[in-house]
DNA sequence: AGCAATATACGATCATTTTCGTAAATACGC
DNA sequence: GCGTATTTACGAAAATGATCGTATATTGCT
């Protein structure tokens, strides 16, 4: 009966989670090659991680081979929306309005993204 | 010519910084009689909280009197747009609109607060 | 089988954040 | 002035997260 609550990762998880979101199957190599890229990491660092991650249920793995194969075991819609719920109860007093018009008035949107917020918009009016 | 470079608080900084925010002047034990109300905590922690994010520069103090009185030493603003912005990026591909999307798709906003975004909307159009 | 290369496992260390106990300072009422 | 209550200052423990070194295991090659 225990509810499966919901983890919260860590930005190191996160950033390990975005990878495996865009590439579905990754071994641990294939991960730290990514991320080696832009930051200045060791091998084992990223191991220990999604050994954690893998604890905690974040990620599936294939042990069955000698280099074990990782998969993202949360989604990254339902990863978005648990971390944007936070930040509009925490942040913007729980008004997800005050969220998006901040984002809209921050960062532009090119028109077809505009179009795109506006059909969301009719359909919501709509109900 | 030392840059008043951004400094990101931690969530129980943050909680705090609400607090200022919406109380605009505020003692510790006030502060603190808020956060207890929904968690349990003791003074000294929220003491010890409001003298680091003093030293950090997050807060302003009036300490001629005994009781010392706090004030948010950043804006809102400013500090809504820099962890949303980091949202963005982060988890959301860089894509402001995908943030939107889902932060309406999964919280239900008021006619009247759907109207706010429509009309702030019609000005991007425009341009 | 033996060696080299690569992977995982494990534990330890370091940094940051959160927590609070205790002591010292300050103000207030009697 | 004295004791009490409230506050701040300080330090250090506890909790969490990130990092990596070293040991062990596995694979593939000769």
């Amino acid at each position: 009966m225990s509810s499966p609550r919901y983890i919260k990762p860590t930005e190191s998880e996160l950033e390990i989670l975005q990878i495996l979101w865009t590439r579905k199957l990754a071994s641990v190599r294939e991960v730290h090659e990514v991320i080696s890229a832009s930051r200045d990491v060791g091998y084992t660092t990223t191991l220990k991680l999604m050994q954690i991650m893998h604890e905690k249920g974040l990620v599936r793995r294939d042990d069955s081979v000698k280099t074990h194969i990782y998969q993202a075991a949360v989604s990254k819609e339902k990863t978005q929306k648990h971390l944007l719920g936070k930040m509009i109860d925490g942040l913007f007093g729980g008004s997800s309005t005050q969220l998006v018009l901040q984002a809209l008035g921050s960062h532009k949107a090119s028109d077809e993204e505009l179009e795109e917020i506006q059909s969301l918009l009719n359909n919501l009016k709509k109900q």
